[in-house]
DNA sequence: TATTGTTATACTCTATAACTATA
DNA sequence: TATAGTTATAGAGTATAACAATA
């Protein structure tokens, strides 16, 4: 448990974030913004999937994946198979060409944050991490998931 | 010097966080997004200013801090004085509705992440809060100052 | 009838460029 | 002529609702 001025500074900080959001998505090539490099990498990171469990992974709404998949499979980045256990799906996977706009993502993103970073320890950014990590799934066990209803999302927290 | 996986990582961090800021977001009083929220916080805690010191300290362009200004005084969260020293521009000040308006969201940010975040310590919080307040500095060290020409920003890093 | 996914519409945030008023 | 600020326009991200196809 932690102090009100705490919560009060993080909620300033988170706010301030997207600054530090926006200079990073301005070392992305032109016709990859963030949402369409956000797909790519969960394809790479946790092999193919559908739509749903993507839009599942990136907790937004299954609209707003719909139209990130298009964008990157309009450019060939992807492909889309048929899903044998469901007429209504199809399985998404990350192909070659995928694999090298992500390569070339990830040196883009190395070289800025190696140069705005260089000040900062190997242990500093590791913590960073891990603190990331775990405010995000903090926020995570308290979305209420897909398939469990009786979840009142109109509930105040006691 | 950091090593090349945790900048990778920093970057996935990094775009995950979208979902906690919009998690947070929707905590707002209907009329008062993330912008006016922002515009009131700065004024309240930096005192009056004009637009163009306000654009800096948000980081975005003066242009969308003058539509964020215009909404939060359309509302009148906010007074506007001529300025003595430039007929140009004025100084905002947050008023007393502002400061009503301000305490209201504090209370909803401090009761969701008190919530959310009950598992955490207090020191745990504050080195959250410090790693992110570091992270954004290191990034606007590197942004280029205004008044500063020279600062070719279509450069690689080294 | 319920679910998966797509599309239409709308709102927020942002940037660029054209414009007004003042310095 | 240059600067402070506003407005028009455009693009990215998101959500809700209506819709199509399949389960």
């Amino acid at each position: 448990m932690a102090a009100q001025s705490q919560y009060e500074e993080l909620a300033r900080q988170l706010s301030a974030i997207g600054t530090v959001k926006r200079d990073l998505s301005r070392t992305l090539p032109q016709d990859c913004p963030a949402g369409s490099t956000a797909v790519l990498s969960l394809l790479q990171r946790h092999g193919e999937m559908r739509i749903s469990r993507l839009a599942e992974l990136l907790a937004v709404d299954m609209s707003v994946t719909s139209r990130h998949v298009a964008h990157v499979a309009d450019r060939g980045w992807i492909d889309r198979q048929p899903d044998p256990l469901d007429g209504r799906s199809r399985l998404l996977s990350l192909n070659s060409d995928g694999q090298k706009m992500l390569q070339d993502i990830s040196e883009r993103y190395v070289a800025t944050l190696a140069a705005t970073l260089r000040e900062w320890s190997d242990d500093d950014l590791s913590q960073l991490n891990e603190l990331l990590a775990r405010l995000h799934k903090s926020f995570d066990d308290r979305r209420p998931r897909v398939g469990e209803p009786g979840c009142d999302r109109t509930r105040r927290p006691e």
